[in-house]
DNA sequence: CGAGACATGTAACATGTTACATGATTCT
DNA sequence: AGAATCATGTAACATGTTACATGTCTCG
């Protein structure tokens, strides 16, 4: 109905996926293997995609008028595409992100920690020291990043690659949030008693 | 091959729910109604499914000789099933815990953050206002769940629901990385200019 | 007597992973 | 000459969500 010409989005729906290569395609226009590679990170620390899902999706896109295509004699036996988000993909971008999300997050390590008095408890504490370590330097290698980013002006909101920044942010505070509680964690079943919260040694 | 009886563990595998029930069922045998309550909370915080994909898992589980379970004629059409982890399903959990997790993480609100500037400011401001206030609130929860579990000694690795407390401690820390980051993001987008970290204003 | 909790299942669909398949260009 | 990178796709399988289907028991 409204607005945009050729816009037909009665149907708003389109997947999770679609909206991320969207986002992506917001920096600018890029190929499926390009899109492949930029997902890794920043984005990759909370939202990955397989170049198996990525085309596919691509495609479906494409057939949403959401993005548009031009083809150049590429490498390999296909023909390379370079895909552009079109006026009535931002629209679909835009309504989208305004919707509060309401995924539940999943987290494999957690999970493992509601059953830990069920294994060896060494072994686990092994784990999570391991876990702990992980984090400290992802942790360093985040902050770096960010580090660069402001030296680049990313931080500021006017700039087109923020929410690369805030992305990146949100694994500052989530590798710290994971580091403290993996720590407690370790020290709570190293010892076998319990430890109070924030005391725990590395 | 080694070990318990009746346990063709040959074939390792298992799916990650499967593994989530057995460790619900460490706690004690539960129906498949019970299981489907108990993985709202605190797990559910990290991880959680349907009673349409735990019924068929449990049948595998059995087949598997993971769980057995016993019937008593229940309420509705169908008899009402009981299910316990066997010696086997037990060696089978403890095995997975010790594996180190590699799955990511998946964030539809860093997703739409990655976005922001794609948006109306005053809208993403808001919605990331919402999830502060959100975090707030469900930070205070946790923090009065974590205090009743301490009262009970369930911050004691000995205790045999202490991963109860551990999931309850991940969401504590979780929800205090999310409601910074949020406070953040909105203090940003709100104001149109880059916000040092930590100097947000609610 | 109606609403909601108890209780178990299946079917259709959506999403995501692993593996298969092809072939050019660039670097060592 | 072989390995890595560039580049695009499909097929089979695993996982997860929504909707369909049935029927009892308890409380108000």
């Amino acid at each position: 109905m409204a607005g945009i010409e050729g816009d037909d989005s009665a149907t708003v729906s389109g997947s999770t996926l679609g909206y991320a290569l969207l986002s992506l395609l917001t920096r600018g226009p890029a190929t499926g293997y390009q899109l492949t590679q930029q997902v890794k990170a920043p984005l990759g620390h909370f939202w990955t995609a397989r170049h198996s899902q990525i085309y596919p999706e691509l495609a479906r896109l494409s057939a949403a008028g959401w993005v548009d295509s031009v083809e150049q004699a590429g490498p390999g036996p296909r023909a390379k595409k370079t895909y552009a988000v079109t006026p009535a993909g931002l629209a679909a971008l835009r309504a989208w992100l305004v919707i509060p999300p309401t995924a539940q997050p999943r987290s494999e390590i957690t999970l493992k920690a509601y059953a830990a008095t069920s294994a060896d408890p060494a072994a686990m504490a092994a784990l999570y020291t391991d876990l702990a370590d992980r984090s400290t330097r992802l942790l360093a290698e985040y902050e770096q990043d960010a580090a660069r980013m402001r030296a680049a002006g990313q931080d500021d909101p006017a700039h087109p690659r923020f929410g690369n920044y805030a992305v990146l942010m949100m694994g500052v505070e989530s590798q710290r949030a994971v580091h403290r509680w993996a720590r407690w964690l370790a020290s709570c079943l190293r010892t076998g008693r319990p430890v109070a919260y924030g005391e725990a040694a590395d």
